[in-house]
DNA sequence: TGCATTTATTTAACATGATAAGTATTATAG
DNA sequence: CTATAATACTTATCATGTTAAATAAATGCA
């Protein structure tokens, strides 16, 4: 067998760990999770979603995606809409609380990413992502 | 601000998530989940450790580790010995039964592995194991 | 139209992730 | 030696991950 090592699921761990311990504590400080920071960032850019198209775009179980959704309306941060012609599912959108928020911290969040692109290099961050993506779409192909 | 798509941590964890889509039914028919796994084969490697090198091993915090710890132990797989000059350090290791699972359940996974080598290519695997090691540890160094 | 099927989301149950606090043991300064 | 600090784990708490089952609304077809 190889080296434990060398087991390809941890590494990918190892290293989106070592990323997120950079981001991890300002979210903290502004009270949200990772994943409820995915969602609201999903939300910005999609600018109102149901949760299906929400669970793609921020890579999210249904189940999870529920709660956080639960928890971010608690804080009004998100608010749903009863609007389309499917009434399963609602749409989802930003209040202006969840907007404030996302443009206090997202800016902060930018420049952490930028010191570790400036650690890292661009050209070998733009290599990872393209490998990254490949893999991905190896793996999603042929599935 | 950067696309939303172009997230590191999202792309390293769509990508480890991809991976181990292919691994996980095998582990759950066997009954253990992807941590559990990681314990019994960091067991194998080292051959018996305290939980804090477990922990560093296997890549998982020291509260999850204990739980899964007592899971393991509930199911008769591992074993603590209290033979340290330390008593506050437990060794743990492996149960006879806790090998046979590993024997059994070992080379199943490494040929789904090899058939990822082979629709990705083992270069490019290479490639992407030395980058994320890289990104890993420019990331520590800065710490 | 009426009903079985599919689709979208939620609930439930158990396991782990993340942080803080607690406990027991060892090391250490004075 | 002894009080204190550091170390190694464990507990506690809340949030999410993972799977299966439940619920409800929309679709497809006889």
């Amino acid at each position: 067998m190889r080296d434990f090592k060398h087991s390809l699921p941890m590494e990918l761990m190892r290293a989106r760990e070592a990323a997120m311990a950079r981001f991890r504590p300002m979210l903290r400080d502004h009270g949200l999770t990772e994943q409820q920071w995915r969602v609201i960032r999903a939300l910005v850019d999609a600018g109102g979603a149901d949760v299906g198209e929400l669970a793609r775009k921020s890579c999210l179980l249904a189940p999870s995606l529920t709660r956080i959704l639960q928890h971010l309306e608690a804080k009004s941060l998100i608010k749903r809409t009863q609007n389309s012609t499917d009434n399963r599912r609602a749409i989802i959108s930003l209040t202006a609380r969840g907007r404030r928020l996302f443009n206090k911290i997202g800016p902060r969040l930018e420049s952490l990413y930028r010191v570790i692109e400036d650690e890292f290099g661009t050209e070998r961050l733009e290599a990872l992502y393209t490998l990254l993506a490949e893999f991905y779409e190896t793996l999603q192909a042929n599935r």
